[in-house]
DNA sequence: TTGAGATTGACCGTACACGGTCGATCTGCC
DNA sequence: GGCAGATCGACCGTGTACGGTCAATCTCAA
């Protein structure tokens, strides 16, 4: 029984994600961005115009934790925010011509990223990965109270 | 190419990680333990006088946080620290009466954290899932540099 | 034996994660 | 028309991740 946590998919999956971070600092460091900014600014290119509550849920972040994220962005000169005209308590997000020009010089690296990460497996069992990981994610997605509501109580 | 980033294995690692968190935080938060402090102490238990280098070694922690955690853990009297005899650089970690018997009441609500991260696979899915993800980690493990390592240049 | 280099734990700074609160504001229902 | 309740962004506190530095200490080779 010695070292049972070591079996345990919690573990295993905290590892992973580790070495995920690991990699995506390695390839794409060098253009000072962090994953979890990628994956706001991408969102952002995608969805022109999103307020911060309505990205958090497109990316599954923290809404307490987009704050700061779109904060380093907007100091980066990569998003802009504008209050909405219609809601003032909303504020609209915006990628600029310079985060339209970084999501581009950075795609290469991203997807080095993605292929380094699963190229441990077999060929076969990189579909496969994909595959569970997705159906994981994806039935959180549909799940009639997300996983974070529940643990709030 | 919408939304691209969905379906990169780094943000769907990122995903299941967060569900993990949140399953655990559910099932055991009412213990006030969590993922990481429930992995150190179970690691401490089972590598009586083990230093804090050894430690984040074996459960693959940074080794700039396993100061913090250690700390947590012995205010909440789970483990003690005492400087080695031979190197007095060193303090050997030890879990306590109190910590051993935490980890006895907490064990089945790890379980269950286990079990119900992969409850949504199809039984036969779920041995996949875990066969990769410690194919993953293992070969990290492996590598001549680990990850970690890589990145720091 | 002594000094260069490695190792240890403490500490710092930045980035995330997440639960919670607050004031401002919008909504629908009475 | 007005108020209860929902929603927005900002902010706070704690825990984790990780790269970096520092003083104390150990090791080994010259």
């Amino acid at each position: 029984m010695m070292d049972a946590f070591r079996d345990m998919p919690g573990h295993l999956v905290r590892r992973v994600q580790q070495m995920s971070t690991a990699l995506f600092t390695e390839e794409c460091g060098k253009h000072d961005i962090t994953s979890v900014q990628f994956a706001a600014l991408s969102a952002i290119a995608d969805h022109p115009g999103v307020d911060a509550t309505r990205l958090s849920a497109l990316i599954a972040f923290d809404r307490s934790t987009i704050g700061d994220v779109l904060e380093r962005l907007e100091a980066k000169g990569w998003v802009s925010r504008h209050a909405s005209p219609g809601d003032r308590r909303v504020k609209l997000v915006r990628c600029t011509e310079a985060g339209a020009a970084l999501l581009r010089d950075v795609a290469p690296a991203v997807a080095r990223v993605q292929a380094r990460l699963l190229e441990p497996l077999a060929p076969a069992d990189r579909a496969t990965m994909l595959r569970l990981l997705r159906q994981l994610a994806d039935i959180n997605d549909a799940a009639p109270v997300p996983l974070r509501l529940v643990a709030q109580r």
